[in-house]
DNA sequence: TCTTATACTGCACACGTGTGCAAAACTAGA
DNA sequence: TCTAGTTTTGCACACGTGTGCAGTATAAGA
C-alpha cells in the first residue's frame, strides 16, 4: 500500500538508487531525471520511511525523554521547550513516565535502548545514577535537567539553586524579617539541599547563627501536604517567615496558614519557588522565585544535539529570577 | 558496537535465523539450544533493534500524540493516562505540539507518517479535519479526545458536555439562582457550544426563557482574560451566577470579581469545568465539573490498541462529575 | 575518427530481523 | 538395515533505504 522509492524507480524507468539520490538532491543525478522524479514523488503521495532510513544511517533522530509525572506542574513548561527545539531540529521526542519506580525507570531505559533513540533528557529529578549506568555502557548521551550527574555522556543543565533561594531569603531579610524558615524537600534531595544552602548562606550573611529549628524536611512526597506539615512546626517555632522548595509546596503552606488564622503577608511572609501559574492567582498571590522552565527545555534539548553532532558542551547553570508579589511584607510587632 | 542477532549466532555457533527464533520463543528450536542462546544473549548484552523489527513486521508499536500545549493544565492527566496504558502494552509514545498553528499541524502528519506510527490520538482541542483527510488517506487509526469527527478511521472519547453543564447548571438552580450566565470559549467552538446547549436545556427546563444577553464568548484565546472579559459584561447583566466554559475561565472571573469587589459566592456564584488542580485551592474552593481526565486518556489508548488489534470499537462518551465547593451559594437579596 | 575526460546510472551489498521452504539430523517402527 | 516420520536447522529472500564501485553514455578535444 505504502509507496516506496522502488514504485518510484520503477516509474520513472530508473532505479532505486536514483531515485534515492535524486531525492536527496545529490548532484549525481541528471536534473531532468531529478524533476521528473521528484515530480512523481509527489503525485505518487510518497514519504520516506524513517524505520527504514534509520537501519542504514544508524540514526533514528529522535530523543527519549524520561520524566516522573507530565502532571507535575513544574515540567510542563520544560518538555513545551525540549519538544519547541527538537521538533525545529527534526527530531522527534519518545515521551516515558517513569512514576517514580526504580523498575519502571529500568523498563524505561530499555525501551530507548531497543528504540535506539539517539540521546535522552532526563527530567526526572531523582535518580540520574540508574539511568547512567546502563546508558553509558550504551554510549547514549544524556542531558539532566536539574539534576547533576557524573561521568562521560552525563551532562546538565541547571538552575541555580542557591542563587535563587539567597534571592529569595535576601528578599526576606530586606523586609525585615530574622526568623525564616524552611521547608525543604525529602524526595528531591539534592536540589533541596542547594536551595537550604543557599538560604543559610544568606542568613549567616545577615549576621544571623542557623537555627535547627528553623529547618524542616517532611516526609512525604506531596509538596501541598509538605508544605502544609511545614508551617505548622515552623510556625510553632516562631517564624515571621518561611521560604518553601517550591510554589505547590508554598501553597500548600498558604492553605494551611489561612485554615489556623494566619493572615499572610501580614502575621507570616511566604516565598515560593518555579514561578508555575497558580501562583499568581492564589490568594495572596505568591512571591516567588522564577526558574526559565521554557529556556530550561530549549537548552537541554540544544545540548544534547550538539553532543550528537560531537561538538564540545559543557555543563549549563542558569540564573533564577525573584518575582514580588503579595505574599511577603514587613513581619509584624516591631 | 551494538550487538545484534549475527554475533550471538556467531558465539552460539548456529544461524542467524535460529537465534531469531529462539528469541521469540519459538517452539521450532531445540530447547537445549534455545536455552545456550538465551544465555548468550543476557552474557553479551543483546537488545533486539525495533527499527529492523518494524522493518519487516511493519509494525513499529508506536502511536503518535498530537497536542497544541503540553502546558496546558487540562492536557496533562489526560497524557498520564495515555501514557500508562501505551507503555503497558508495549507501545512508545511520539510527543508533537502543534501550538494551535495549522502549518505545523500538518507537519506534525507528516512526521507522524515518516515514522510510520501505528495509530494517532488527538488532544488538540481544534481540528480533526485536517489531521482527518491526510492521515485517512494513510490509513492510519486516529482517535479524538474532546473532539468528535467523522470518517472511517475517525473515533473518539469524550466527556459529556452537555451532561456536565446541565450538573453545573442545576446545582445553581436548586441554589435558587434564576439569572445565570455563561462565559463560553471562542476557540474550542464545538465543547463550547455543547456545553451551552446543556446550559440551554436546563435553564428552559426550569422554566426560564433564555436571555441572550446571558451568553457571553469573548474574543480570546487566553483563558483567564476570557473569564475576566466574561464576568465584567455578565455582571452588567446582572447575573447572579456564571458558568464558565472551564477552570481557567472561572478562576479568570474569579480574580475580576475580587478587583471589582463582587464577594464570590455570597454576591455571585462561580462554577468551573474540568477539576484541575488549581480549582481547589484557589480562593474560593472552585465548584467544578469533573472531568475523568485519567480516565478519559487510558480509554483513548485502549481504543487505539483495540482498532489495531482489529477489534470493533464504538465512540465513548464519559459522564461528569459536580465537585461541589465553596464558590457556590444562595442568590443575595430575595 | 579516435581518445579521454565527464556526467550519469545501475549493480550489488549493507543495515538487523523475520519466515517459508527445503534440507539435514535424528527417532522410531518394521 | 531400511523406511517413514518428526524434529531441528539453515538458506535465501524480504522489508525500504543508502552508497561504493564499476559500467555506460555523452561531450570535448585532438
Amino acid at each position: 500500500m505504502k509507496v516506496s522509492i522502488k514504485d518510484i524507480a520503477e516509474a520513472a524507468g530508473v532505479s532505486h538508487s536514483t531515485v534515492s539520490r535524486a531525492l536527496q538532491n545529490s548532484p549525481l543525478v541528471n536534473p531532468q531525471t531529478a524533476a521528473q522524479i521528484h515530480k512523481l514523488a509527489r503525485e505518487m503521495g510518497y514519504t520516506p520511511s524513517a524505520i527504514a532510513q534509520s537501519l542504514v544511517t544508524r540514526r533514528t533522530n529522535t530523543i527519549g525523554l524520561v520524566l516522573t509525572f507530565i502532571s507535575d506542574p513544574f515540567v510542563d513548561r520544560v518538555v513545551d521547550g525540549i519538544e519547541d527545539l527538537a521538533t525545529t531540529a527534526g527530531y522527534s521526542v519518545f515521551l516515558c513516565s517513569s512514576k517514580g519506580d526504580p523498575e519502571r525507570e529500568m523498563a524505561v531505559v530499555e525501551t530507548f535502548h531497543r528504540r535506539r533513540v539517539d540521546g535522552v533528557i532526563v527530567l526526572s529529578s531523582r535518580v540520574g545514577r540508574l539511568y547512567g549506568e546502563r546508558l553509558q555502557e550504551l554510549s547514549v548521551p544524556i542531558v539532566l535537567v536539574n539534576n547533576q550527574g557524573e561521568g562521560e555522556y552525563l551532562y546538565s543543565v541547571s538552575v541555580d539553586d542557591e542563587q535563587g533561594a539567597r534571592l529569595a531569603v535576601r528578599h526576606l531579610l530586606e523586609l525585615g524579617h530574622r526568623r525564616i524558615g524552611y521547608v525543604g524537600s525529602a524526595f528531591r534531595q539534592p536540589s533541596s539541599l542547594r536551595r537550604l544552602a543557599g538560604y543559610q548562606a544568606e542568613v549567616e550573611r545577615a549576621g544571623i547563627s542557623c537555627d535547627p529549628d528553623l529547618v524542616v524536611v517532611p516526609d512525604t512526597s506531596h509538596d501541598l501536604e509538605s508544605g502544609s506539615l511545614g508551617l505548622q512546626r515552623l510556625w510553632a517555632a516562631k517564624v515571621t517567615a518561611v521560604f518553601c522548595y517550591n510554589d505547590r509546596t508554598a501553597i500548600g503552606a498558604l492553605l494551611a496558614a489561612r485554615e489556623r488564622g494566619i493572615k499572610v503577608p501580614d502575621d507570616l511572609s511566604v516565598v515560593g519557588f518555579d514561578d508555575i501559574e497558580p501562583s499568581w492567582y492564589v490568594t495572596p498571590p505568591l512571591t516567588t522565585v522564577r526558574q526559565p522552565r521554557f529556556e530550561l527545555g530549549k537548552r537541554a534539548a540544544q545540548m544534547l544535539l550538539d553532543l550528537l553532532a560531537d561538538k564540545q558542551v559543557c555543563d549549563e547553570v542558569l540564573p533564577c529570577q525573584l518575582i514580588v508579589r503579595d505574599s511577603t511584607a514587613p513581619p509584624p510587632n516591631r
